[in-house]
DNA sequence: TAAAACCCTTGAGTGCACTCCAAGCAAGTA
DNA sequence: TACTTGCTTGGAGTGCACTCAAGGGTTTTA
């Protein structure tokens, strides 16, 4: 757990370029308790270090797995209160993970009725016949 | 294009406990221009037919493609507008389908990305050792 | 030194997709 | 007849995830 002393710390316009995620977004997740406690230069600005991008990026993943922010909110928290909530974290992941393949198995069903229709155009633009 | 004689006619009830969509949803849909215009009975009463569930069956997929209820409603009015607008719909289910697999691949990703944590947390109850 | 660029906070506003409410009409049952 | 159930409308309210505004401090550039 050693520390460099050349740590590189950015402002938030650098976050902002680097996630995708704007100044406001970046302050909002602070202040639900999305992130952990940021530092902060002697004039009160944010300084983000590279472990902070790291847990940026990993919050872009369960973002993208559909999590509600307030169970991301959960689990920072959780992992805020140490390692004894290592289960109710794995639970929560896999809670999610469940979701997810249900929402791709939703999705390739919808894909598939997609094809189907769009098919159907396909031989209608030639046609001319009729439909839904 | 015959119709039956004795077509079956549902009630905004038995329509709900069809589709599983609220008798608020269902008036909604109408109201937005999410639905071609339903019959009613000699008392204003709703009566859907089954060619209405069909539609609200699709729209279900719409739905679960993640489809905007803009987009539903521009495609409902490329619908009733008639047959010179196949090619327009058939661009809009493209650029859905587009984004739905999209959608699946960024899902996907995810998805790998639970599964490692999971691992990792299943190795950490057993080891003990701190994690993100 | 002055202007421009950057950052801060609190609190309000936005867009989406519903979801509910109030007031009232109509049909069926005791 | 009185009551219950089910349906109607227009408009207001809700929850989510941001997104922006106002007013002010700080840092960099000309």
């Amino acid at each position: 757990m050693s520390q460099s002393l050349t740590q590189t710390r950015y402002t938030i316009s650098e976050v902002e370029a680097r996630t995708g995620l704007t100044q406001h977004t970046l302050r909002w997740y602070e202040r639900i308790g999305l992130m952990p406690h940021v530092d902060r230069s002697h004039s009160g600005q944010r300084r983000f270090t590279d472990k902070d991008l790291d847990w940026l990026a990993f919050v872009g993943k369960l973002r993208a797995t559909g999590m509600s922010v307030a169970d991301m909110v959960r689990y920072a928290e959780l992992v805020r209160e140490g390692a004894h909530t290592v289960g109710e974290r794995r639970e929560l992941l896999e809670r999610t993970r469940r979701e997810v393949r249900s929402r791709i198995t939703e999705l390739t069903d919808a894909l598939a009725v997609l094809d189907y229709k769009i098919d159907m155009y396909a031989m209608k633009t030639v046609s001319g016949k009729a439909q839904q």
